[in-house]
DNA sequence: ATCAAAAACTAACAAATATTACAATATTTT
DNA sequence: AAAATATTGTAATATTTGTTAGTTTTTGAT
């Protein structure tokens, strides 16, 4: 009988959740069985059961944990004394650390959040909806400041936000630039993108 | 015996087709079942036999065709004589009005190709790789011309694809702003975002 | 009106799915 | 070392899946 391996701090339950990302990044929510995920922990399907309660819980532990994330770092930046472009600089600078670092569940949570259920899933549209409005707030308050060009603040989020999902094929070639370089460079195309015209 | 209803030069298989891209779209190509598919369609599920091989077959006809579409587009606007950034420019607004006007085959094709099985997924992969390679080639010409600001090409071509798939947001939000307005706030943006310094 | 072809239906299939009950084994606590 | 607890395995469950076989109905051409 071969045990799930943990090391300190870290529970078995931790485990299958790290490794359900792997694979739900790989073959999607739907497509990955739980088979697939006890073969990668290394154990009988039945047994991930004394673990987790659902597969859909996997999911949603996953997806809810990079959502709070991403509010917690927004609710720091939102109160901080800089303006509007330094704000939308930081939040893109956070977003591209965070994929890059995090991919499988920043990918996950992005990509496979339609298959939540209810509750989980009103909860997680509405959570998203009403993060979209604060980015587009940071943004109309930079137009207003003449900082930011008279542009629709709420494309410039799903620009922002979906420009930066991209850095999935970054992560899956092989030859890449270094993250640094990454950031810097999507930094300078986005920003740059936004500011007023002198 | 209710018939699937076609008009003229639209054949029965091309309607199921259509039905499949709203249903992968929706729920996703492994979630979406062929029984949702013949409800959808009107017909029960081993009536859409008659006129498709089977459900693989209606992703990779619905991928390919898209894909083939974008191929088609490069190839003319790469043989133009207008420059890097006009280049880019044209590309990205077919892009958009694409992903504006054909929302579920681009949608569907962009984000479920996971779930093609060789030969038709390493054919896909490759189609991409040769596209993104040859976009990251009209920007590097850009760069040497000064026209473009120094930057990574590949970088700058991960942005503008995914960019543009954020239309998806705007297409399911209800307080839209035109469709031209949103091209124009895109190639604003991005276009901006290129432009040497002078 | 007849006949062939096209398109629908009913019924059934094997395979894969998530999950459970329960017995066997390992670990930790006493 | 014994008892209690945690973890795994085996076996089985009901559902859902894509798909096929065979039959009946509908359509369009003669």
């Amino acid at each position: 009988m071969a045990r799930i391996k943990t090391e300190k701090n870290i529970s078995r339950k931790d485990v299958i959740v790290s490794k359900a990302a792997t694979l739900f990044r790989e073959k999607g929510y739907k497509a990955a069985s739980m088979r697939d995920l006890a073969e990668a922990v290394g154990v009988e399907a039945a047994s991930l059961y004394n673990h987790i309660k659902s597969k859909s819980e996997l999911l949603h532990e996953l997806v809810f944990s990079v959502a709070n994330k991403f509010v917690l770092k927004l609710d720091e930046i939102e109160s901080e004394r800089i303006s509007s472009l330094q704000k939308m600089e930081k939040i893109l600078r956070f977003h591209i650390s965070e994929m890059i670092h995090h991919y499988e569940e920043v990918y996950v949570s992005d990509r496979e959040w339609k298959h939540l259920s209810d509750p989980y899933l009103s909860n997680y549209q509405n959570q998203r909806r009403v993060y979209r409005k604060r980015l587009a707030a940071i943004i109309e308050e930079g137009i207003r400041n003449k900082e930011i060009k008279a542009i629709d603040a709420p494309t410039v989020v799903l620009i922002f936000l979906h420009a930066v999902s991209g850095i999935e094929s970054w992560h899956r070639s092989t030859k890449k630039i270094t993250a640094e370089a990454l950031e810097q460079n999507m930094v300078a195309i986005l920003i740059d993108g936004l500011k007023a015209n002198k």
